[in-house]
Order: structure tokens, then C-alpha cells, then sequence
DNA sequence: CCCTGATTCGC
DNA sequence: GCGAATCAGG
């Protein structure tokens, strides 16, 4: 078997893709990962531009974290966090959040 | 030990 | 140019 155009850009193509040599050597067909490799070095490629291409995921970030405010006393009976929604970027909710900055002129 | 890509080397 | 063998990194 020797490398077709098609079979060049489907190795450019999945090799831009993430895939993996080993991989492409598979959806290829009647190549080795060695086969693939060396081709795609020959073709000036060989490292990835950008694995994120293969998989499109959108970042997504925790919208809230459980309030961790701690209720009661470490070590007692019905010691607990708070759980309440969290504020963005705080580790507590609201409620609890002015509890924990509202240390101002207060003293 | 499994995998990965990179390079080497004979064809 | 081709790919297996080998090398080197995770």
C-alpha cells in the first residue's frame, strides 16, 4: 500500500485532529503507527497544533460551590457546613460571606 | 508494563 | 520515500 493522497490528508486530517498515531494507523488501515509517524514527519508534521480541535468541549466552570461555613463545633454531634449556594468565586453564601468580611469598624 | 511520538536505519 | 526497529519520554 503506498500513500495515496486521501489517505495523505485523512493522516493530516486526523493527525491535526488529536489523534494519536496508533489511531490514525487504524482508521487508515494497513499501516502501523510506525508507517503513520514516519509519514507524518516526512510531511513536516509531527506535533499536534491543537489537541483542543478534537474535542470541542466548552469550558464550563462550577456555577456554585456549597456554602462551607462551618455550623457547630468541629468534633461535635451535629457539626455541619452551612450547604447553602455559595457566592461566585467565595466559599460561602451570602449570609455567611457578611459574616466573614464583615469585620470592619466593628471592634 | 502500558502507552505516546521521534528518530534511526536498511530497504 | 517507505516503514520496522529502535530510542526516548509519560
Amino acid at each position: 500500500m503506498s500513500w495515496t493522497e486521501e489517505r495523505i490528508e485523512k493522516l493530516k486530517k486526523l493527525w491535526g485532529s488529536g489523534k494519536t498515531a496508533a489511531e490514525i494507523a487504524d482508521e487508515l488501515g494497513d499501516v502501523t503507527r510506525n508507517a503513520v509517524i514516519g509519514k507524518a514527519n516526512r510531511l513536516g508534521l509531527s506535533s499536534k497544533s491543537t489537541p483542543a480541535a478534537a474535542k470541542p468541549k466548552k469550558k464550563v466552570i462550577p456555577a456554585h460551590r456549597a456554602c462551607q461555613w462551618p455550623i457547630g463545633h468541629p468534633g461535635e454531634d451535629n457539626f455541619h457546613f452551612c450547604g447553602d449556594e455559595a457566592v461566585p468565586s467565595k466559599p460561602y453564601c451570602l449570609k455567611h460571606c457578611n459574616m466573614a468580611y464583615q469585620n470592619k469598624d466593628n471592634n
